[in-house]
DNA sequence: CGTTACACCTGCCGGC
DNA sequence: TGCCGGCAGGTGTAAC
């Protein structure tokens, strides 16, 4: 489900809800999403009592710092957060729920349960799992053309699969690859070491640019993606091929094919993307 | 070590 | 109508 433009949406969003808040009681009915520590009656003693200090994001994880650790969240597929009166009915998908201090809970909500959280001291996040082997964030400054071009450079894989792989640059997932590779003029068959630097520049400009828009538009809503407070992101409107089998390329006009690359469902204009 | 196949889950949609 | 395969915004791990 969400990709880097719709977590940073749902982090702005909780954050408004739930800075200086602390967390009285932690229940757990799926524990398979917490990966870290291995003991549930940990995971709840650890955060009980914890005040929520920020949240952050890095590529497609939620950040929560709190006093003394780092929840670190991650929405797979279809994970949503609901803040929720207490006296709120539970949903069927609801795995994890944050009692707080003002008689409101943060519940986690996953259909299909593929969500993680881990609890790791504050301070060791990066250094451990699950953060400990990604690549930079789209927006930071360590993400320069140079690194770019040094790890697309030596792979033959194709470029597409290069850039759903996380430890290259962390954010970009399935809508967000295919707009980017339209919009920079290139097919997703073609191998990443046969890329020129004037290709390369193109994607990361065309990347950047892509995800900042769908920041500034609150995300993607397929389905029924919605942000903290049920609000829907609108970028849906301004996809070129994601999604779009079958219709007009708005470049051409010829239509959008949709095929497998990696196993993911694939969008590409066949004219204007070039192998 | 780099790369791929599969596992993890549920719900929905289209074809027979 | 009912069943069944395929598909879905992702990634950790086993196996090659």
């Amino acid at each position: 489900m969400p990709e880097l433009p719709e977590v940073e949406t749902i982090k702005n969003t909780l954050k408004r809800f739930l800075l200086n808040k602390t967390i009285e009681n932690v229940s757990v009915y799926w524990s398979n999403i917490i990966k870290l520590p291995d003991d549930i009656e940990k995971f709840k003693f650890m955060l009980t009592g914890q005040t929520f200090q920020n949240i952050t994001r890095k590529g497609k994880f939620l950040l929560f710092h709190l006093d003394d650790y780092m929840l670190i969240s991650h929405l797979r597929m279809e994970g949503k957060y609901s803040i929720d009166d207490a006296s709120t009915p539970i949903k069927k998908h609801t795995h994890v729920i944050f009692s707080l201090n003002n008689n409101e809970e943060l519940r986690y909500n996953d259909v299909r349960k593929f969500g993680t959280m881990h609890v790791v001291n504050k301070g060791e996040e990066l250094l451990n799992k699950p953060l400990n082997q990604l690549g930079p964030d789209p927006f930071d400054k360590d993400f320069t053309l140079t690194y770019f071009y040094e790890k697309l450079n030596k792979t033959d894989r194709f470029i597409k699969t290069v850039l759903l792989d996380q430890s290259i640059v962390t954010g970009l997932g399935n809508i967000y690859v295919d707009e980017t590779l339209f919009k920079a003029g290139v097919h997703p068959l073609k191998k990443a070491s046969r890329l020129s630097k004037k290709e390369i520049k193109g994607i990361q400009d065309q990347a950047i640019l892509t995800l900042k828009e769908a920041v500034e538009q609150g995300g993607t809503t397929i389905k029924s993606y919605v942000n903290g407070q049920g609000e829907m992101g609108m970028f849906q409107q301004k996809l070129f091929v994601y999604g779009q089998e079958n219709e007009p390329c708005k470049n051409c006009g010829r239509p959008i094919v949709k095929m497998k690359v990696g196993g993911r469902g694939t969008h590409v204009c066949i004219a204007c993307q070039k192998q």
